[in-house]
DNA sequence: GTTAATACCTAGTAGGTACTCAGTAGGGAT
DNA sequence: ATCCCTACTGAGTACCTACTAGGTATTAAC
């Protein structure tokens, strides 16, 4: 009466990516505080022990969701667009297939806003970084390089959060580009047609 | 040896707008996920059937929570300023000013993406009415003031939650007020100085 | 074929979850 | 002064929470 077991035993780098997987979709749907371990463990199919066994705690597991993002996202940004609006564009047409992803960030940004979340020093330390990436790339465009980098990253933010709501109603990549005609109008005159 | 009770007894309607209003602290901390009717009644000085008497229930709360905003907004917005732009300019102000409130909203938005989350219904119909209301605002003054509603929404919104994120770095009246420069340039002409 | 490593499980702990039931106590109206 | 309404409590239910200890069984190396 043993149940039968189609998936005997992975190994474990597998079974980690597969955790992270399932973990992101999880977390996307009911955030952090929202999620458990039961629910991860089903979704892979195996006991809480044995999800336990791969990330060591609930920390664990959401630090091996981030981690992987950040690996993943060091990936595909190796290129490095020419202009601050190519560059803007770029991610955000990125973004725009990969929505699990990209709610994943914005339920965490919002829930990690509290001092006490597990990952408000990541978050924290993530929207430094792609403020200050934002603002070297402006410098020499503008007067204020800081300010507009900090309503760029809002822009894309708000814009995605809309998004994700009515997907069907907003297209990303066009808000973005109208959006972008606005932000960028000072800093980038029509010379590169 | 029974507990010291300074606030023996309180009328049901204060007693609510005690619970909302600690609610609403926990909330912006916590997410609803995150939130225990524990923590709440604890907050309040009762137990926790205590607290379920006047809200029914864990969604209950939050509907009282939820209605309570509605008509608090409903009561300060009642000034219809003229221009779009001052429109905007009053509601950041506003906002600027209750932190709290906005980080309550800011993290249930997010929250509420999940079809299943009870205040997702009630999210979509606010961010609805929000943008139906500023293309109103806007429909003469553009071309597309559908699109243009939609990224005003997603610039205040972006803004806030790096403001929340970061309250003493960024000014978020002034950070708007230079956003509004550029969102509003074509249809803002400096006729009202 | 034996051994060593490890992916994974069973069973259990200590505590938290929303919620119910039945009763108590305090304040206003008469 | 009494009655009644209701704000509120104590005790309890059924279940979920992350996490641990110790063991099993599968796989890979030799």
């Amino acid at each position: 009466m043993t149940l039968r077991r189609e998936r005997p035993r992975l190994p474990a780098a597998e079974r980690r990516r597969q955790i992270i997987d399932v973990t992101t979709r999880l977390i996307a749907e009911r955030g952090f505080w929202g999620l458990s371990m039961q629910d991860v463990a089903d979704g892979c199919g195996l006991t809480v022990p044995g999800l336990l066994h791969h990330v060591g705690s609930k920390d664990g597991l959401l630090l091996a969701v981030l981690d992987h993002r950040d690996e993943a996202d060091l990936i595909s940004v190796e290129v490095q667009a020419s202009s601050p609006r190519e560059v803007c564009a770029a991610l955000v047409r990125r973004n725009a297939g990969q929505p699990e992803i990209v709610r994943l960030f914005a339920v965490l940004q919002a829930e990690s806003l509290a001092p006490d979340h597990p990952a408000h020093d990541y978050f924290a330390a993530r929207q430094q970084k792609t403020l200050d990436g934002f603002s070297l790339l402006l410098k020499g465009h503008t007067a204020d390089p800081d300010g507009l980098a900090v309503k760029i990253a809002a822009m894309m933010d708000g814009l995605q959060v809309h998004w994700l709501r009515d997907p069907d109603e907003i297209d990303l990549v066009a808000q973005w580009e109208s959006a972008a005609e606005m932000i960028f109008r000072d800093l980038d005159p029509p010379t590169g047609g």
